[in-house]
DNA sequence: GAGTGGTCTAGACCACGAC
DNA sequence: TCGTGGTCTAGACCACTCT
């Protein structure tokens, strides 16, 4: 077939076009996170393109994160992060370095106030909108390790409000699915070096002004959302952290 | 043509076995760095495989780093990494974010010693060998920012032995290259938290056991060999990073 | 216009996973 | 054995860059 059609669309590949119908597809829910797609022979039929075009938009989604291929078995739309990551920047004394553990989680206080300036630019909320403030203290061996203060918009969140906080679970972003059907796609981190208040300090079982790292974190859901902002503190001297380049 | 003959290769795909092969050209010397290499069809004839092969090997290589390609153009290989990223830790006041911005150096001491044993095993060395060690100080609008200890093999950059340090220029990487014949392709930095030490606080214009970072960073050239070894100081309070996950 | 990488096709075969 | 993604082909046309 001559390729002549190609020419008469807008701005993009073919590949691309189709990667952002994929999406929006995904997105809309037609699949749900954890189950396949259809197989690449019957989207590239069904779209009506060849098979290493589907395949060109479907790599696209699996650099993105929204897809994983499964070699075999299919083509698999993403479940989501499962947040323990925030040890990656952390490692505490007698607790095995690869390991991936989880602290125990345990949430202090709740509280429901209207949302912040920068909050309600982060969360695209109106201004007077109001979001739910948790403070959660995170420990290993029944040693306080992390303390973390964190912001949810609350039209999304509102199956949070009044539930009892201790049954919740160690790892918040599958609660977030489970409860307020929110997934967890992407986060990104800022990190910073501070000291801890008084307050801080007895909290982690430290002393006032003992130098800590502060993570502020944005966290986005599938539809690339901003869902979730966090403020982590931890022990300064517990920080190791790798980055490459090229 | 059919496919039989694929199946009489040992482990590997062909596009697997094209990059490797075209890897090992490229650290030869066939082609030095920023240089072309031959246009995809050339390359496809002359290894006797299908353009689309061709520029799956390619992509392998493009994605480690190893070659980049300009549309129209053609295909280059890497010149190195400018080692200005340093500064992508940290954010010093009165100057600006985005910037580019490169501080300037000076080489306060450099020694010629042993290697320990912890340096011939980053450096494959055999006991014994010697390395040049530099005490190198950075700074920006004349204020000192970052104290680095620089570690590198010393039969590889005898060269810089006995070379005149006022005449070194901002970047050390550019000037491996040039000097040296070693181009810095990939570094590994690993961060933590540390407190000043008299003699670094009385370099840095700060006070004894202010907070540092410490990053420890390995850098390897082309071919994978780690060929420095460098520990830089900053202020903890000028410490910023941001990490994205997913 | 000539040369380069980028996109796309239509079809074949290979390797993995589950039944 | 069947369905899935992974590899490979041979050829076409498109888009960018330089001369």
């Amino acid at each position: 077939m001559t390729q002549l059609l190609t020419k008469t669309l807008p701005g993009q590949s073919r590949y691309g076009k189709l990667a952002l119908a994929l999406r929006e597809r995904i997105l809309q829910g037609e699949w749900a996170p954890g189950e396949v797609i259809p197989a690449e022979t019957l989207l590239a039929q069904s779209y009506g393109v060849a098979l290493g075009t589907i395949r060109q938009a479907l790599s696209l989604l699996v650099e993105d994160g929204v897809l994983q291929r499964r070699h075999g078995k299919g083509t698999f739309v993403t479940k989501g992060v499962d947040g323990a990551s925030m040890m990656r920047f952390f490692r505490f004394r007698g607790v095995d370095d690869g390991a991936n553990v989880t602290p125990h989680s345990r949430i202090l206080a709740t509280r429901l106030r209207n949302a912040s300036a920068q909050e309600c630019h982060a969360f695209e909320l109106s201004q007077g909108a109001q979001v739910l403030q948790l403070e959660r203290l995170r420990s290993l061996n029944s040693e306080p390790c992390l303390l973390e203060t964190i912001v949810l918009p609350l039209p999304l969140f509102g199956a949070l409000v009044e539930s009892d906080t201790d049954a919740w679970d160690d790892l918040l972003y599958p609660m977030y699915q489970e409860r307020c059907g929110v997934v967890i796609q992407k986060t990104q981190d800022s990190l910073s070096f501070s000291q801890l208040n008084v307050t801080q300090a007895k909290r982690l079982k430290l002393s006032a002004a003992h130098p800590c790292v502060l993570v502020e974190r944005q966290a986005f859901d599938i539809a690339g959302r901003c869902v979730e902002l966090r403020t982590t503190r931890g022990d300064a001297f517990s920080f190791k952290y790798t980055a490459q380049v090229q």
